[in-house]
DNA sequence: TCGGGTTGGTTTGGTTTTCCAACTCGATTA
DNA sequence: TAATCGAGTTGGAAAACCAAACCAACCCGA
């Protein structure tokens, strides 16, 4: 009997931003935060690992360090496109989170789209444009 | 100094589904895999830790544990609606891990949208259903 | 020039999670 | 009777996490 860990890219990701802290940094960047005090300030992490997470993070690209003052040396993160393209995940976890789990006084953000509606994203299909229901996909090669 | 640390739906998800080894169980159970052996052995999680994960979604209502044998009991996991509603999450991932991460031979699974096409997922507006590109969406109301 | 304050961390010391292998338990098949 | 199976438990070690204190390098006001 094999071990038989299915290798897929769902577990790939995760392992660049499925523990703690990280992805909250991310959307922390997302939001305009630059500097290490504001992203300890508004997730709320404990400060060495915020500091391993932006390492890590920018030791796979997703996240570049700029110096914006020598003589205190200091410092802000910024995302590349690389960790901008984990815009996605972010919006569906936030809209998953607004539907089901708000809070008492209703979603703590809204965002506007360029239609003028407000936002909620949806998944779509890339090649036809169409929006996807259930039962819309189905598995072509299995393994995930 | 008050902390400001931001309650927002990403951080609320993050909650339910941000710690090791809970996708892949969802992940799992979106693939088919209804029984606590193949769950374990497709995710090659500890098998505790896959019981606590079980255990946990169960009691936020998105997997119902369902006995399909009496005498010795034995047990099924189903996804509720509730869990099959993370499935933009753990599609955005996929689609993020092919792009990004991929192995040396490609994605390893691939999906066919009803269209024909092979699927992969874009964000698009409910409202109405454009897709969404970069600076399309902006905050309105901020503390996300 | 002294005492604070700011920024961006690092260190310390302890708590919690996670990990892993091995074991259990009831029932079933060989 | 032994071996197997499904679905976990258990115990101990390793890793991750956390809060608070500390540090370095500067700036400011008195």
């Amino acid at each position: 009997m094999t071990t038989e860990v299915r290798e897929c890219s769902v577990a790939r990701t995760l392992e660049l931003v499925g523990s703690k802290w990280t992805l909250l940094v991310v959307r922390e960047l997302f939001l305009g935060s630059r500097r290490f005090e504001e992203i300890a300030r508004f997730t709320g992490g404990p400060r060495d690992i915020l500091t391993d997470r932006l390492r890590r993070l920018e030791a796979h690209g997703l996240v570049t360090r700029v110096q914006y003052e020598r003589r205190p040396p200091r410092f802000e993160y910024h995302l590349t496109d690389l960790g901008r393209s984990l815009a996605p995940i972010i919006a569906t976890m936030r809209e998953f989170g607004d539907r089901h789990l708000a809070g008492d006084d209703g979603p703590p953000a809204t965002f506007v789209h360029s239609c003028g509606a407000e936002y909620h994203p949806v998944l779509a299909c890339r090649a036809c444009g169409e929006v996807v229901r259930r039962g819309d996909v189905e598995i072509a090669d299995a393994a995930i």
